[in-house]
DNA sequence: TTGTACGCGTTATCAA
DNA sequence: TTGATAACGCGTACAA
């Protein structure tokens, strides 16, 4: 593989001439410059971008953690989304992006700091992070630039991306209480999800406003998943049935609730009805189509990387950033009978 | 941050030494060892993966070229599956994955040499390629490992991965011609795409084995677009009302196919039978489901890391992986009237 | 405008 | 069992 040292011997000039022409300094013979480049083209020589870093200090590439890197995490397009987002801002910025293998054992053993200044990524961007992960811990005391998505960390070099989770969960209540709805019950995550937390205080707290009875049995966790949500919404909706609607803190855990409300005789929306959370792409396919709360999660991503790259550059004193979400109202929900 | 030569003065020996005890080379004392350690530990030393590339001459990283990694892309998983299971065999065998930015003019301008070489990649994964992309000349002429996904291109140093795709519609075919459709039509991806070639064989060749005649003007082009599909299986079904089946390059035309129709006033699958192709995630969560062809994506990616890696490691001559696909009967193929 | 010399952090060769 | 020393390919003071 050609380097500037064969340049050099071709063109008949010292290293740091060929460098400075390849880079573009200004006190540099024109024709020698043009001598360089011809060469350089003829010998199809590309930077040794190893090198360059190794003396520069930066490598020019983002890291990228990720949780739902799974099998399953194709169900639900967030993953992708914000991955496609982030991509699209750090291409446009000439970063590459590294996908780090947090999900096999044998890496597992690697420490956050260790997995990233072993490749000397010059930021990281974490998504999926529960609570209770130890690298989250990492994340804050090492001094690497960081952008985590739906965790609020903040700090000199670290700094998140979100929605307003309360008030997400706010509108769908207020949707539902506005349909004359009373017996409201929420499935959420789990408890190592800040998501989680947000999205039952923001139920809780439009209830309240609205000036409904909180049931705490009627919150429940769902895991996420939609068949766990199946399972737990099947016993609520036995155990109570005068609940009408159930607000979901995701949209594949609404679709596992829809599955509950079938196995049930109930119809949705007649006999009950449902919001969901996020609006991956399954929402508004599904018959009936899901209401629910919309996030950008494309934006989350691409804001995530403007972020970190501000971060990076000490461009700006923000660390946080919150997106719009935004209730779509479609098939599954409908006045109180 | 720390280096081996900060280790070596803290210990009281060479560089060398502290490097051969770091990576458990058998020459060197078992207490200085365990001093080295201590103290690598102690002062939170990582190595530099790019000093140590730079004289390895290998990264342990595999560039990941996808077309695919824009906002729509997300619809159809088939782009996250498949690189979910890159990740997932990479992961294991140590490799970390980057992905080269390829949608973005201002990246266009490198050639896909020069994007390789200059990450020095160790190899390359290629997916969502089209048939008249420049890159693809490059891919077969460099000397650089690489493996495709549903591009068949064989060579000392590139293999490729797809299934079946001409077996896989004679399934589909097959399917409708037992149920008594006569009437056949087929959506098509486009020309760029290899798997729109080998599926219309399939197709051509089903129709064929069947006995059955094949119009080519009920042979159309779909983009592989939702959008794009409905449409021209409106004008289609308008055209010839006589058709009882059509037969989709993808899910997700087969989507917009239902649409056509719906806006119709036909049935489907009573006054309509249609068969997709790829299994995505939305296929079996529409109404009615989607009887299709399935590929299990996450295994194709899985496969072609693994296959690249025995190009790299040239443990193996085989450069070509099958995968095995199959007839999922759901809702939407039924007996002709 | 150009060249010399050094350093970036590592591994590898050879000799001690 | 250990240590100098030379690479690897590049950028950059400093000198010319």
């Amino acid at each position: 593989m050609a380097t500037i040292k064969d340049i050099a011997k071709l063109a008949g000039v010292s290293v740091t001439t060929v460098s400075r022409a390849l880079n573009g300094y200004s006190d540099v013979n024109a024709d020698t410059r043009k001598r360089i480049e011809q060469i350089a083209k003829e010998i199809e020589y590309s930077p040794n971008a190893l090198a360059r870093s190794l003396v520069m200090k930066h490598t020019k590439t983002i890291g990228l953690l990720v949780s739902g890197l799974s099998r399953d995490g194709a169900k639900d397009n967030i993953v992708f989304d914000v991955l496609t987002g982030i991509n699209e801002y750090c291409g446009s910025m000439g970063y590459d992006l590294v996908l780090f293998n947090t999900t096999t054992s044998k890496q597992k053993e690697k420490t956050y700091a260790q997995l990233c200044r072993e490749r000397r990524v010059d930021g990281v961007i974490v998504q999926g992070i529960k609570k209770d992960d130890p690298y989250l811990i990492e994340i804050f005391d090492s001094n690497i630039p960081c952008v985590l998505i739906d965790v609020p960390v903040e700090n000199e070099h670290t700094g998140y991306v979100s929605t307003d989770n309360v008030d997400g969960s706010m509108k769908a209540i207020r949707h539902l209480a506005e349909l004359g709805h009373i017996n409201i019950a929420m499935i959420n995550g789990h408890d190592q999800a800040y998501v989680s937390k947000e999205r039952r205080k923001g139920f809780e707290l439009g209830m309240v406003e609205e000036g409904l009875d909180i049931h705490s049995e009627w919150i429940v966790n769902g895991e996420f998943t939609e068949l766990k949500a199946e399972e737990v919404a099947y016993h609520l909706l036995v155990d109570s049935p005068e609940i009408t609607a159930i607000f979901c803190a995701s949209d594949l855990m609404a679709l596992g609730v829809m599955r509950a409300a079938f196995e049930l005789g109930k119809r949705v929306p007649d006999d009950l009805s449902i919001v969901g959370y996020d609006d991956i792409t399954l929402a508004s396919y599904v018959t009936p189509a899901l209401t629910t709360i919309a996030q950008d999660t494309f934006r989350m991503g691409y804001e995530a990387a403007d972020l970190l790259l501000k971060i990076l550059h000490q461009t700006d004193e923000k660390r946080v950033q919150l997106i719009d979400n935004e209730l779509k109202v479609r098939k599954t929900t409908k006045r109180c009978k």
